[in-house]
DNA sequence: TTGAAAGCGCTAACAG
DNA sequence: CTGTTAGCGCTTTCAA
């Protein structure tokens, strides 16, 4: 059928040892072999077997991404692509390809043996949201490369993560509503059981911190990330005797919510109300007026997180990394007053 | 290091030959060393190598879904991440799993030539977006199994494709709107060029002649897709002398694009306006009133198109399929008047 | 119903 | 620098 290492052997007058040497550009090859065989090469359409380099090498030339099936909307969807996507990227430039593992949580002890014993996976990337001790262990028992995709800190034990620079985020948008006029910043967002909200906290009071403005702790409040929530808590921050004159939203869901407070309130934005919600998608292009954003570049977290697995996979014992990808403000509408 | 066929045999006091058949379960093979060897097996933890094995079948367990980089809106992201873990959840029970590949389009020939020849896949699952004849002739002539995913029809020659059912789905929309007492009825759309949109038309218009119910050339409204051009487009309408009480757009974003025209012109939705969206994503549930739509159940999609292409694998001279998944009307209040 | 043995296409000592 | 050769783990004739 497809032509084999034997017949370029053949043809070029080598071993099949020199072919498989210049396909894996060994060092050590005249270059007047290694031209000649890469011309063959060319001439008879050759393309290496992946399944028997595979079996030699006892390693598939794939990667694998899990996914939680069950939190869609933790790590929502078009984001999730995004990542994906860079993941892709990075991986096929070194010949790489990414195979997809569905997980709903429960079974992902299964699938991550499945990965490494049956499918002889060169490594595996986890949203942290399926990470945890004892599949790392798993993980780290078998010396399996991994890494994890939103900061995961588990005690002492070093793990090479990606995730965005969430604290970064918080500073930045304080920052850019101090800028332009307001001095008043309350922050709403999801759950504080999620490590990227408690980091935006933190950027956010240091932001404060550092240019000594002021800070309530009812503007701080936590929700369950509806749109509903949010409504509530612009209203009863709008109602209180200590209102803000802007606001820091953990999504554009949120933000949504509390545009439909002001909006009751007849409080204008961004003339009354300054908003900055984290994330560019669904709505912040959408609505009126539009959001300006801490934009979040999951192409590249997914780039890097490869790109350290790949690491990983040239050597096993090399240094776990941790890494941040920068945040950046994209500018709108509902954070700049018109004069 | 892993325990392989050989330890397997010689623990089990039979060849090499019997283990590989039970581990293929072959018919004819007694029980009693079925069961001998799968014991073994068992005690063992005895994983097969699916690189070995693709070696001696030459092929993968893996199918490649291709996706279309430059096209994340026509394929819209939260779609198509349901439609690959659809794919994922079927491929995953015969033990296949499903790789990513993403293309650029000028680069989808090499790219599946790369599947075919050196990732040796057994099938590939392509979206109508980078499905043309070339690429299909390729296909066909490797005899190499795939489906699309949308609509395909490329002069006489049969292609396995899966798709919504748009044509059921405009016409879902528009008894909709008559059942709920609507009877001017426009539609607000996406470019012509895309099939799905001229299905919706279709079934559009059907349903409409089949109710016996007025329309009107200028009720039908081709648009970029943006809201700006559906909030034009339904401003125009209002004012005009033949105005309509309904609309059916083409996805949320339009929907939006309606409702603020609806709004600028205090014209009352569902009062004095009936709409439904096709899609249920992002807005749906999140703007007010909510809105009626026509669910795709893409998942669904991503299943069959999988199950597809493994028939097809199962059996290369299998009659090729064409498939169409119902829509579903899910009402909420855009459409109902409330007495 | 089972076993022996020859591959599948490539890699990696080892020898020259 | 290059060739010989023995696998990698599994499948599959062919014989028994």
């Amino acid at each position: 059928m497809a032509v084999s290492i034997k017949e370029i052997a053949k043809a070029a007058g080598v071993s099949t040892a020199t072919v498989s040497r210049v396909i894996n550009n060994s060092p050590k090859l005249s270059q007047k072999t290694r031209d000649k065989v890469l011309k063959i090469m060319k001439e008879m359409n050759y393309v290496p077997n992946s399944l028997a380099r595979g079996l030699s090498n006892q390693k598939a030339l794939n990667v694998a991404l899990l996914i939680n099936i069950e939190e869609p909307s933790s790590f929502h969807n078009p984001f999730f692509y995004e990542v994906m996507h860079g993941i892709e990227t990075a991986v096929y430039k070194r010949g790489l390809s990414l195979i997809i593992a569905s997980s709903r949580g429960e079974d992902k002890q299964e699938i991550v043996e499945w990965l490494m014993n049956e499918k002889r996976m060169q490594g595996i990337i986890i949203p942290s949201s399926l990470a945890d001790g004892k599949l790392l262990n798993l993980l780290r028992k078998r010396k399996f490369p991994f890494v994890v995709i939103g900061k995961f800190e588990e005690g002492i034990k070093p793990v090479s993560w990606v995730d965005i620079n969430n604290q970064q985020g918080g500073e930045q948008a304080v920052a850019h509503l101090i800028q332009n006029g307001y001095e008043r910043i309350a922050l709403i967002c999801g759950g504080m059981d999620k490590v990227f909200n408690l980091d935006r906290l933190e950027g956010y009071k240091r932001a404060l911190a550092r240019h000594q403005m002021p800070m309530e702790p009812n503007w701080i409040v936590e929700t369950d990330g509806s749109k509903n929530q949010a409504y509530s808590a612009m209203k009863a921050l709008l109602q209180s005797d200590n209102c803000p004159n802007a606001v820091i939203c953990g999504d554009n869901i949120l933000s949504f919510g509390v545009m439909k407070a002001a909006q009751e309130m007849e409080v204008s934005i961004p003339k009354d109300l300054g908003l900055v919600s984290f994330d560019n998608y669904p709505l912040a292009t959408l609505v009126e007026p539009s959001l300006t954003s801490i934009h979040i570049d999951v192409f590249q977290m997914g780039e890097m997180a490869a790109n350290s697995l790949l690491a990983l996979i040239d050597n096993p014992d090399a240094s776990q990394q941790q890494m941040l990808i920068s945040t950046a403000v994209e500018v709108r509408e509902s954070s700049i007053r018109r004069t």
